[in-house]
RNA sequence: GGGCGAUUAGCUCAGUUGGUCAGAGCGCUCGCCUCACACGCGAGAGGUCACUGGUUCAAGUCCAGUAUCGCCCACCA
């Protein structure tokens, strides 16, 4: 045994870091049953940028319960993944390098980025290819950072599961089942409008849409009865799409304009006629109760546009400008005025001659009014008609609904109210989920289409990649039976253009990390997996999305459990974001406080709740990680050393009983997912071990009332010590682990979760007694206190009063009690009084 | 508008089936260099448990309603 002079927490992280990396402590180890393995699906972070303390607290939260899995036995499947695909990380290539992807351009072997860091104001246009491999050594970098942080935090990952979701087995993963769903008729492509991103040019799925308040303006025009010539207004904030309307809609018991129905009318400006239609969704209270149904300027209009079956008008370009040639019917000198332009100058122009043509009534009252913005984009949406692909997720499909909502019923949510959250989304969905991206950086669609002798491709009939050949880019490979120079020819092929989704390979991480169609052998061991860890606003997103591939592709849900974590929010309770400039970086906190400080903090938020970040907390976990030090110091330096035979004494006894109760409740809470509540049991027992207990018994450890009853408290401090270091140990690893090492072998990690069968003295034990004599304990230090003179002051004289059964449990102690408050005579008055109190004279 | 959650000491939160449940930590005040720890120890002060009704012998605890806050969704002419 090698006890520290002077322990301390410096330096523990980096030294147990490389020691468990070393001994391979959390490795996974293969060959074990399924029954035996403890699965987890851990969420890879996006790597765009860095980790703030919301990551540090979640991904704790997981380890805490993977660091007691494994402790109760469980072979952990403990596997981290970087989620680097997706937007996130072309917009970050994109500053970070000063570069665009232009598909058009040719590889050059020997590029450089313009700039490194984010200062080029330019932005250079490069070829997909060496825009992929910027992304690449970008994330890679981004990578090791992470990597470097999670093991400062002390996370029990298996790094040699570690995968990225841009790399060939997941891309192969992804196309795999994608095409697997195209085979089955679970994926399809349509032609259809669709929520587009003007920005990143690219259509945009319903899970990744977000409100924002923006200033708008009701304009109010009319329009021409062509039967009557009466003026009709409707209200609008889009007036730049007046040549885009297509029919007038209001509610059909609306008195007002039930004469309308089934009439035409004309457009201001552009002279269309259109029809006045009848549908339940128009609102008479809104605007003037009549609305002009454009193709498209929200999803109401796409609702109306497919129920009433209107033509289509469309005007709004990929770019977010208007098309340069009008649709039919649009007076073409009218729109010239409009023609290319940006959806924000039309409107402009379109309200100048709204007003010169004298059809804008009054002037545009300003509003504010929510707007669906792309969640990671800065101009609003637009609609627009395009070819896209889609998984079916029961947005159409009731059936396919009710079973997905099954799938969610299926799993145990902690806590248990996250599940509504799943509810209300499956319940909310209004179409199915778009998954084709028109962007660079992802897993590309693995299809080709034929091209007709004039090179018109055939859309009906794709052609699949082999599954053997997974995962392709059909942009640079050729299909089966098709050669490279029969690319974009006549009779020819050409590749699918778009990529995928970044939640189309996210929903896939059990299937990715788990080995599925490249090591069945490892996937029969860790799937459908024991926890899917993950914060609650990606309920709709990943968690959803990963539940349906599951149930598409194996019929059952993915995982047994769902662990939801809150947010760390600022002091003010605000979200944290980049934009609003208050995101806590960890790296800090970490160095100042220490890993398991942080744990601690993260460990005393609840599943589900969010918390605000209060760095003052930090220091309280600093402290008992600390504590733990020097308290295990100390009892090992008294000659603590488990024997349950040794332990003869009331009090140790009763410590010990009340040891069994802390473990049945740290045991129960752990099993339960509620990491927090075991942590409480843990820490108030360890504290009053500390502050009492040990105060209670050092004297008598030392050797002052002879051999017997000093062995009793050693033999209690000893089980106690181990007991604790290891209920301890999933929350403090790093200390813990430090302790350990002083007087045990092997890991503290690997050691057996503790049972209340170790601490069980035989004979009768009394739990309370502790309890009992700290209150007397108490008792004599406030007297002390009070005298203002230290605690070592020695009392010639001390009187005990209480109710006899109490007065009867101190004497079980008395000695002990006598050497804590160094009082010289102990007193036992035996008048039976309610309240128990120490009469102390100094 | 729908759903979920919250409202208990200055702050952050426990109070699991109604009866020592009015608690903890931080902060604050006062004291103590006690031979493990001054990155410490001890002792204190602090609350009409959001509000209004109701059920009950008994209600932070159950029921109904109100208010405020947060999140998710819907609407968004």
């Amino acid at each position: 045994m090698t006890v520290p002079e002077k322990p301390t927490l410096d330096g523990l992280e980096a030294r147990w870091a490389n020691a468990w990396e070393a001994s391979g402590v959390y490795r996974f180890d293969r060959t074990k049953p399924r029954a035996e393995v403890y699965s987890i699906d851990t969420p890879p972070p996006t790597v765009s940028g860095s980790l703030h303390v919301g990551h540090v607290f979640s991904y704790t939260h997981t380890d805490l319960i993977a660091r007691y899995q494994r402790m109760q036995g469980r072979e952990v499947f403990y596997p981290m993944g970087f989620d680097d695909n997706g937007l996130p990380t072309e917009r970050r290539v994109q500053n970070y390098y000063g570069v665009r992807c232009d598909p058009s351009l040719p590889y050059q072997a020997d590029f450089v980025p313009p700039g490194e860091g984010g200062s080029a104001k330019e932005q250079r246009p490069i070829s997909r290819r060496n825009f992929i491999e910027l992304c690449v050594r970008l994330t890679g970098e981004d990578e090791k950072a992470f990597e470097g942080l999670w093991r400062r935090l002390g996370l029990s990952v298996d790094w040699e599961s570690a995968y990225t979701t841009i790399e060939p087995r997941s891309r192969a993963a992804a196309q795999r089942a994608f095409l697997r769903n195209v085979e089955r008729g679970e994926a399809y492509q349509a032609e259809a409008p669709t929520l587009w991103d003007v920005t990143f040019r690219t259509a945009v799925a319903q899970a990744e849409l977000e409100d924002r308040e923006r200033p708008g303006a009701y304009h109010r025009v009319a329009f021409t009865s062509v039967a009557t010539n009466e003026p009709i207004h409707i209200e609008t904030t889009r007036p730049e799409l007046l040549a885009a309307c297509v029919a007038l809609v209001a509610h059909p018991d609306d008195e007002r304009y039930k004469p309308l129905f089934g009439t035409t009318v004309r457009t201001p400006l552009f002279g269309v006629e259109v029809p006045v239609h009848a549908h339940p969704l128009a609102a008479p209270d809104k605007g003037s109760g009549i609305a002009m149904i454009c193709t498209f300027g929200d999803l109401t209009d796409v609702v109306w546009w497919r129920d009433l079956a209107l033509p289509t008008r469309a005007i709004v370009g990929v770019d977010g400008r208007l098309v340069v040639s009008p649709p039919d019917g649009v007076d073409p000198d009218a729109y010239a005025r409009i023609a290319g332009k940006t959806v924000f100058s039309a409107q402009q122009e379109v309200v100048t001659m709204l007003r010169e043509s004298g059809a804008l009534e009054g002037e545009p009252r300003p509003i504010t009014h929510p707007v669906k913005f792309f969640e990671k984009g800065d101009k609003p949406l637009e609609i627009v008609t395009s070819r896209q692909w889609y998984i079916r997720n029961g947005g159409r499909d009731a059936e396919l609904r009710e079973a997905l909502q099954e799938r969610g019923r299926e799993l145990i949510w902690h806590p248990a109210y996250m599940q509504s959250r799943y509810e209300n989304w499956v319940a909310g969905l209004t179409g199915d989920w778009l998954i084709s991206r028109q962007r660079f950086f992802g897993v590309p669609i693995p299809v080709w289409y034929r091209l007709g002798a004039d090179g018109t491709p055939d859309y009906s009939a794709p052609i699949h990649a082999d599954d053997a050949s997974l995962p392709v880019d059909p942009s640079t490979d050729s299909p089966p039976g098709y050669q490279e120079s029969q690319r974009g020819a006549p009779g020819g092929f050409m590749g699918d253009p778009d990529v995928m989704d970044t939640w189309a390979t996210s929903s896939l991480t059990p299937q990715i990390a788990g080995g599925w169609g490249s090591d069945d052998d490892l996937f029969g061991r860790v799937f459908p997996m024991d926890l899917r860890p993950q914060a609650h606003d990606i309920i709709r997103t990943w968690l959803f999305s990963t539940v349906v591939r599951s149930h598409l592709e194996h019929g059952v849900v993915p995982w047994k459990h769902a662990a939801i974590s809150g947010f760390v929010v600022d002091p003010d309770r605000k979200k944290m974001s980049k934009s609003k400039g208050n995101v806590i970086v960890p790296t800090e906190i970490l160095e100042t406080y220490g890993a398991d400080a942080v744990r601690w903090r993260a460990a005393s938020t609840r599943p589900g709740t969010d918390t605000p970040f209060d760095e003052a907390q930090m220091k309280v976990g600093r402290r008992l990680a600390m504590k733990v030090l020097n308290a295990s110091k100390f009892a090992l330096g008294l000659g603590a050393a488990p024997d349950l035979a040794a332990v003869t004494e009331a009090l140790d006894r009763a410590l010990l009983a009340q040891l069994a109760t802390v473990i049945d409740q740290a045991t129960a809470a752990f099993d339960d997912y509620d990491y927090t509540r075991a942590l409480e049991a843990t820490e108030d027992f360890f504290w009053t071990f500390c502050d009492d207990y040990i105060e209670l018994v050092k004297e008598r450890a030392y050797g002052s009332r002879g051999d017997a009853v000093a062995e009793s408290a050693k033999a209690a401090l000893g089980t106690t010590l181990s007991v604790l270091l290891r209920l301890f140990a999933p929350f403090l690893p790093f200390v813990t682990e430090e302790v350990w090492s002083w007087w045990q072998e092997g890991s503290v990690h690997r050691s057996t979760w503790p049972t209340r069968d170790e601490v069980a003295v035989t004979g009768d034990a009394d739990s309370g007694l502790l309890a009992i004599v700290g209150v007397a304990l108490s008792q004599v230090r406030g007297a002390k206190s009070n005298a203002q003179v230290s605690m070592r002051t020695d009392v010639p004289q001390a009187t005990v009063r209480g109710s006899d059964a109490d007065l009867e449990r101190l004497r079980q102690a008395s000695d002990d009690l006598a050497a804590a408050g160094r009082i010289a005579t102990l007193i036992f008055d035996e008048a039976d009084a309610t309240e128990l109190t120490v009469e102390v004279s100094l």
